[in-house]
RNA sequence: GCAGGGGUGGCAGAGCCCGGUCAAAUGCGCAGGACUUAAGAUCCUGUGACUUAGUGUCUUCGAAGGUUCAAAUCCUUCCCCCUGCACCA
């Protein structure tokens, strides 16, 4: 069977037939699923896949179920990386056109055409909407959407008039990574090498300067993440190759670097008064703040202008960098004063790093090891032996010493970027911005987060085990920015120079997808508050007005969402703000029911990325391997929550055995839909009642492995031994019910099973089959157990023996044997269990070595079949057990034997022999 | 640092909540065999060690202790790994 033919044949067949295109149904029961919509600012690729194919899965698993299913998908645009996007292919960046034409196949022409960003989100949209079709997500494509829309922007400015109506929009400022040439936020992907600022804060101490013993207006204004060192300062560090400046800052004169004052400018609003020459600076001396010490002013190579102001306060007991560059000027004797205290070090803690990793000098890369190491222990360890605080933790003294001389005025705040320098796209330096205007949400609202706590109190949670990272967010959530200067999407309503931030905008669009498809003939200019309020909350003046009633109907109808599906790196923030704008704005009925999460998918057990150049398109995969096995393979390899693998073998192995079960459908589509008569058959249909119970469970809880385990690969096991086993094997009936519950699974190929097996409609809209318990039969299963088990042994018996079996004798253990277990379960010492044994007249000579072996194990005795049972099992399988060796099998209860090795025959374990 | 999740056989990965049927599912890999002119596919067998006309013994589930008749599973301590810590979708 040509897998693409299958998968053009019946996705072609849903469309037609408009399957998954529901509408709301009073007489049925609905259920609405979502997973997070895709951003098209590239393909997909097979990871993208998992989430997609676990809630399709459960969404044609509830089908099978009789609900009315709602499974919709839109696209978001928001926000800046498709501007960025589309801005790096307008560049011709080559690291972009390459990704997109060595792992894309996208031809470079095309690739290069994308600058403007509609075109670019036409045209991965199209190839997104394209992947999900082909990997057969029963999605209904007319409510599509993309989140610039002019009416969902209507919508989302909606959700924040709501916002806003309850207090929870609030203003305020916020430093920001910041491009000055740009004149722009900068985040990652802004950044050469996709650096992500990290923003610190960071204490500024002034040191009053002197010249040839006069005091002076001027101060050195130093950087530090270690204020608590202030005692032990020995000098002041310039870079003499630096430009230095003089500044005001509040009516105070401050030296600092050029770059720094041009970077600090933003955030503290300096004014450049005049250069300083280094030179000069060096003549100076500085005044400790703290300790009032005069201490000299020395040239060091590792200050940078771009990091901090500049200017760096000497701490060579505990700072690797200074003790080195004193060390390189020769000064490597003079006294360090030791401020803190730490274990398995002398006094100078940093020198002694130095040594111990050999440090060249201060341009040693192993500085910074040094640096590093010194500095994680001394805030873990350290106990300040010296100043004010003496006795107390380092990390203590730290804070109490900055607030003191912030008090005292000797110091101030700046915020950095700690990792940098970082340049722009654009190659400017970025640096730190205060945005004096930010808009933020204030998740911090006690209230908000009660009600966030008690909606995920009732919400159910797959994996449960994530319930504790959805509180945690909840409790760490505070005021978060939600405008941005740049970006696509919606335009903030309350200052419409700036946009809605993209994780802000994607909360509650799932109320949106019950009515996007019915606003056609309702202009966006009718869409405001009021309308919005009619539809969703049922209330306003517009409530009654004829064309919301349809809208608020299919609304009512649908919502709540019953399942959210997203990957689990999404709760610390998508999936948690869902919460929380949810119980904002909607009512509780329609608040959130479950969320589920899952893991990554892997490729050949590496974190798939353009840089490593691993990454497989879902497309691509899809030619490859066909949909169905790319749908089992990214599912079934792990759990749930945890990242799986997807390689080649396991897609093969998934292909084979698929290919295994489409030969035999098509020989049973031959064969009459018959009732079962044979031991085998029994057994395969207890095997499979079993497995439509659990299944029923499994798919309810989502347990996506357990159930390919079980439903695929033991199911074909079960049919390996089966075609074994059967005398005149015919599986029609077994595949009609099969197909069905592995059809969320594989849809394609469930589809042209059913039709070959003869079934009426889809199976996609079939009925999920109902567990018959009276066809369970324990004693039939033990039976064949048994089977495996002698068959097994009679293997590895020939095989010691080293010939081919002439004749097999099988022993079945006599009844009293079970009766003896039955005694040692109920009276489990030995010394019982031989005199009950004695008083029974069983034969004691064998009890004593039977009895020896049940009580090493007496609390854990197998449950064991009547002698009957396993004579009929051993029997029904003489015929199959003969063809197998090709030899006489003959199977015979132990009495009827003198043969030694008969008597050893155990319950559960006949005795074989072998001629 | 704080928070969360983990450490199981060559690999991936179940089992752990609810201790015994666990030398530990399943898949992959590997080895041998069948089929084939051959390869591939498929099927069978094996895959901790030792042993054997058999269902036996020993040592294993990050490390060390403990509870128990019995521990991969429960308790304690320790070691190691991964993820997140914010404006980034």
């Amino acid at each position: 069977m040509d897998a693409s033919a299958i998968e053009k044949k019946w996705s072609s067949q849903w469309a037609e037939t408009k399957a998954f295109q529901p509408d709301p149904d009073p007489k049925r029961k609905k259920r609405y699923i979502t997973a997070a919509f895709p951003y098209p600012n590239s393909p997909q690729h097979i990871g993208h896949g998992r989430t997609y194919t676990t809630a399709d899965i459960y969404a044609r698993y509830l089908r099978l179920n009789g609900y009315n299913v709602l499974f919709p998908m839109a696209f978001h645009v928001t926000g800046t990386p498709i501007l960025a996007m589309a801005k790096r292919i307008a560049a011709k960046d080559p690291d972009v056109l390459s990704v997109f034409e060595k792992i894309y196949g996208i031809p470079p022409k095309k690739a290069e055409s994308l600058t403007d960003p509609r075109e670019l989100v036409a045209y991965f949209s199209a190839e997104i909407e394209q992947g999900m079709k082909e990997m057969g997500y029963s999605l209904d494509w007319r409510r599509k959407f993309y989140s610039y829309d002019e009416k969902f922007n209507k919508f989302i400015q909606w959700q924040f008039r709501k916002l806003k109506e309850l207090d929870y929009i609030v203003k305020g400022e916020y430093p920001i990574a910041w491009c000055p040439a740009d004149k722009n936020a900068v985040s990652a992907h802004d950044t050469r090498g996709d650096i992500d600022p990290e923003l610190e804060d960071v204490t500024v101490i002034k040191f009053k300067v002197s010249m040839s013993g006069h005091s002076s207006a001027d101060s050195l204004i130093v950087t530090t993440y270690r204020p608590e060192t202030i005692y032990g300062v020995t000098n002041i560090w310039i870079n003499p190759k630096v430009a230095y400046v003089r500044v005001k800052l509040k009516g105070e004169s401050l030296i600092i670097a050029e770059n720094a004052a041009k970077a600090l400018d933003l955030q503290l609003g300096l004014e450049i008064t005049g250069p300083v020459k280094a030179e000069d600076i060096l003549k100076m001396k500085a005044v400790n703040p703290v300790t009032g010490e005069s201490v000299p002013i020395y040239p060091a190579s590792f200050v940078s202008p771009d990091i901090g102001t500049g200017i760096v306060m000497s701490v060579p007991a505990h700072a690797p960098y200074d003790y080195l560059a004193l060390r390189d000027m020769g000064k490597g004797n003079i006294p360090m004063p030791q401020v803190v205290s730490l274990k398995g070090y002398g006094p100078t803690p940093a020198k002694d790093e130095c040594e111990k990793l050999g440090v060249k000098n201060q341009e040693d890369p192993l500085a910074e090891k040094a640096t590093e190491e010194i500095y994680t222990k001394e805030a873990h360890d350290g106990v300040m032996v010296l100043g004010k605080y003496k006795g107390e933790k380092a990390i203590d003294a730290k804070e109490k010493i900055s607030t003191d001389m912030k008090k005292t005025g000797s110091a101030f705040n700046i915020v950095t970027i700690a990792n940098a320098p970082i340049q722009c796209r654009c190659g400017a330096g970025v640096i730190v911005n205060i945005l004096k205007d930010q808009w933020f949400i204030d998740y911090g609202h006690t209230e908000w987060k009660a009600k966030a706590k008690k909606c995920l109190e009732s919400m159910v949670t797959i994996p449960e085990k994530s319930r504790s990272e959805y509180l945690y967010t909840i409790d760490w959530l505070k005021t978060r920015p939600c405008t941005r200067a740049a970006g696509l999407g919606t335009r903030f309503p309350f200052d419409e120079t700036k946009m809605i931030e993209a994780l802000s905008d994607s909360t509650i669009y799932m109320a949106y997808y019950t009515i996007s498809h019915l606003l056609a003939d309702i202009p966006a200019s009718e869409m405001d508050e009021a309308f919005f309020d009619a539809v969703f909350l049922g209330k306003g003046p517009k409530a009654k007005d004829k064309t919301v009633q349809p809208l608020r109907e299919s609304f009512l109808y649908w919502y709540p969402v019953d399942s959210r599906h997203s990957a689990g790196d999404l709760i610390r923030n998508h999936l948690t703000l869902y919460i929380f704008n949810h119980v904002a704005i909607m009512e509780q009925r329609h608040w959130p029911k479950q969320i589920v999460t899952n893991g990554f998918v892997l490729m050949d057990g590496t974190k798939m990325s353009k840089s490593m150049g691993n990454i497989l398109p879902l497309r691509k995969a899809i030619k490859e391997y066909g949909a169905d096995v790319i749908r089992f393979s990214v599912v079934c390899g792990a759990d749930l929550s945890s990242d799986t693998d997807f390689n080649k073998s396991v897609a093969e192995g998934v292909r084979s055995r698929l290919g295994l079960i489409s030969h035999l459908v098509e020989e049973s589509a031959k064969l009459p839909s018959t009732r079962p008569h044979g031991r085998i058959e029994k057994w395969l249909l207890s095997r499979l009642n079993r497995k439509i119970e659990s299944a029923e469970k499994k798919y309810e809880a989502l347990q996506i492995r357990e159930l390919a385990l079980e439903i695929f690969y033991d199911v074909t096991a079960d049919l390996q031994w089966y075609m074994k086993r059967a005398h005149e094997p015919n599986l029609h009936a077994f595949f009609q019910k099969w197909v069905v519950m592995i059809a969320p699974f594989m849809p394609h190929y469930s589809e042209e099973f059913w039709s070959m097996l003869g079934g009426k409609g889809l199976v996609s809209l079939a009925k999920f089959p109902e567990a018959d318990h009276s066809k369970i039969d324990d004693n039939i299963e033990k039976g064949e157990e048994l089977i495996q088990k002698v068959h097994a042994d009679i293997e590895k018996i020939s095989g010691l023996i080293g010939k081919k079996p002439a004749k097999v004798t099988i022993y079945v253990a006599d009844e009293w044997k079970r009766k003896l277990y039955a005694i040692a379960k109920a009276n489990p010492t030995f010394e019982g269990l031989m005199k009950a044994a004695n008083a029974e007249k069983m034969p004691m000579k064998d009890v004593q070595t039977i009895a020896k072996q049940i009580m090493k194990n007496v609390h854990a005795l197998p449950s064991v079949l009547p002698q009957k049972d396993e004579l009929d099992a051993l029997k029904d399988a003489e015929k199959f057990l003969a063809t197998e060796y090709s030899c006489e099998v003959v199977v015979l209860p132990e009495s009827q034997s003198k043969h030694e090795k008969s008597r050893s025959a155990l319950p559960g374990k006949p005795a074989i022999v072998i001629e």
